[in-house]
DNA sequence: GATGAATGAGGATTCATTCAT
DNA sequence: AATGAATGAATCCTCATTCAT
């Protein structure tokens, strides 16, 4: 979960670029693939050295994640504490939370990203889950409440809302790249930003999924 | 794309055995850590003997897109005759396919599910942009039909519809995996079923996401 | 040494285009990285049908080095018959010879000349020291008879002249080789002529060696 | 071109023992042939600690050839700080430094003997090219200034002189082998000498060799 | 505290040959 | 008589990790 004292004896930019070359590494493979030593010569530094900053793979795996993990609860705070009273412009709130982030912090975003679509194995045991129920369990609070509010139809269960809460994120992230023919792996490598894209593209289109998880995508005049 | 000759000459049995164990390898593995050495181990045949019925690891991982592709296909036929004439009662139809395939072949459904995450690569290339759009390609024709029949809300766009279409199934699945803590690559390897849930639960919970993205989340009582 | 009856069953177009293929495979790749697979499929035929032709490739290598040197010699004999009395002129007969075997069976001739490169092995013995003996062998009895009407500087002896006189082909074939920077593998593989040569260049360029070896490279009048 | 860092790192010792049993096996075998196991387990290290060493056999082998050319080049040196006057003289010095070479480096010389006859391949490039070039290119300086001097006939070309003087070292090297029947890649194995025979026997035969290159191999009182 | 040399199992792939059909 | 499926050892190369210096 923690890298070893060694690392934190270095310097904070020293830390900081180790963290962003294993970020680089792992967003661009999944955990199997991806490689001490590609990560090693990228830092120009001893494979033992490495050993001396983390315990193995595995322990850096889980150490990135709790980095990429705190930073994006850091980036959500912001939201938390300036609070709309609105649920629907909260959720908005944090959609473009997640745009800023992953402007800001690509690497860790794809980190992230590529976390959350890890197969279960030995070493990381049911790591999708882990990182799911985390997630959904920041989540439910705003929506319980909003559920007393009575905000959403009453027939849907706390954990659904949650969910497609939790997964909307995602599901636009998937869209731009499928509309827009972006790799966002691919900007990783050549350096540009994550989606390539003008901002105000992003935002439309999370407002656009916004209002159809509001109020559904069937032409209610037509039912009428 | 294709098998060797030297596959076609085994019988039906011995074909179906081999690509079940190589569906078994991709769908526990994502393309780069997959293991031949394990597959032909599972097998019980030489290291050699492999690359008499596949020219390659690529090769054959190709041929196995095709073979779930088409199988996918074939279970959607079913649907497509007895098509319903309304919109959201043919998306459950495909819904239900979709269910019928993960429990009638949960490796092939699995294997599929993991080719939509591949990373891109050398080796692959953009392999998700590919699958994805070939399977836009299918639902736009019917998204289209519905839109001239005023279904949908006229300020979302053809693209935006089938993506959304499209997504659902996964979401559904992501879902239930969450929910009921499924983890279908464990199911895989001690021979379970695909959900492992009883069918009723997994069908009422694609007519809630159903009606969901028809009619949205808010209660539309409180707005009025 | 010799190839199987079946073999010799096949009619000889089948049999023709067997060993052209084959010395095609020889002819671009030592012994040892020649492919025994690279040539059944190149014939179209199954494994098992080619060891019903020949024993192993080594039986192979036997087979195509006498069959080529049989067609050498029978080449050569040509020449025997209408054998001119001047040593140096049959000798340009010899050159002359050479020039259009490397024409007329490329394959044959890029065949004979690797097989005079091939490091000794436990499969193929000292084959350079065999197939040399031979050759020379060959050569003596000319070189004899001249040596006894005094062509030569009597401080030479014979072994030495059939030696050089043997070397000049491959001299000749080499100096064209570098000063054109042709590659006549590679000609073999595009089906171009083994030179690519103007044939008068390679007749010229023949005629100077000789002469150089006859008359020697010093200037006569400088020494004088 | 270069070895990794690693293997600079080794003592001169370890790095001399390493060079040489490399030498050994590109000495018995061409590139192809040449195996890294054997070198491997020649060297008792284990498969992955050759990889620190070198990046792959192409760039070993690449190493190799500038090794073993630097080696040669400076043997080569001796020659040229005390040259002779006369062309031939020098000629022979050449010669007799290619003889001590021999000697004292038998697997640098079975090497490049062996790279001088390596097949073109995608690995390699047309590497006898480069190297007959690079070596043609050392020598034409040479001739060139006899040219001056009016040492050769005029009317063979620079180009022609300047191959025949690197062609002998080889024929000559070729002529010992066959007339005393010697391996040398069998010398080698059992490290013996390189050539197994008496220095003077060598010497002589170089001298009757440039000999006839010199005043040619008719017998001039019969012209006359 | 830092280095980097060493390891050996594992990766995909090719090979010449055998043998049952 | 011909086929072609099967073999398993060999190929080059990469990997995460250990440990002596």
């Amino acid at each position: 979960m923690v890298a070893l004292k060694t690392f934190y004896n270095l310097n904070k930019e020293r830390q900081q670029e180790i963290i962003l070359v294993c970020l680089a590494e792992f967003a661009l493979h999944e955990y199997q693939s991806a490689s001490l030593s590609t990560i090693v010569s990228n830092l120009n530094i001893a494979k033992g050295s490495f050993y001396r900053y983390f315990e193995s793979k595995q322990s850096l795996y889980y150490f990135l994640l709790d980095h990429c993990f705190q930073k994006r609860l850091e980036s959500d705070k912001e939201i938390i504490t300036a609070q709309p009273s609105d649920f629907f412009e909260l959720m908005m709130e944090h959609l473009m939370g997640k745009i800023r982030f992953d402007k800001k912090y690509p690497l860790h975003s794809a980190f992230l990203y590529n976390a959350l679509q890890e197969k279960n194995s030995e070493e990381l045991g049911n790591i999708q889950l882990t990182l799911k129920t985390k997630i959904l369990e920041a989540i439910k609070p705003l929506v319980e409440e909003a559920v007393e509010r009575n905000v959403f139809r009453d027939d849907i269960d706390i954990e659904t809302i949650a969910f497609l809460v939790y997964r909307m994120q995602f599901t636009i992230q998937e869209y731009l790249e499928l509309k827009h023919k972006i790799d966002f792996r691919q900007n990783i490598k050549t350096q540009k930003t994550f989606y390539d894209l003008a901002e105000t593209d992003v935002i439309e289109t999370a407002k656009t999924f916004l209002d159809i998880f509001q109020k559904g995508i069937v032409n209610q005049n037509n039912i009428l």
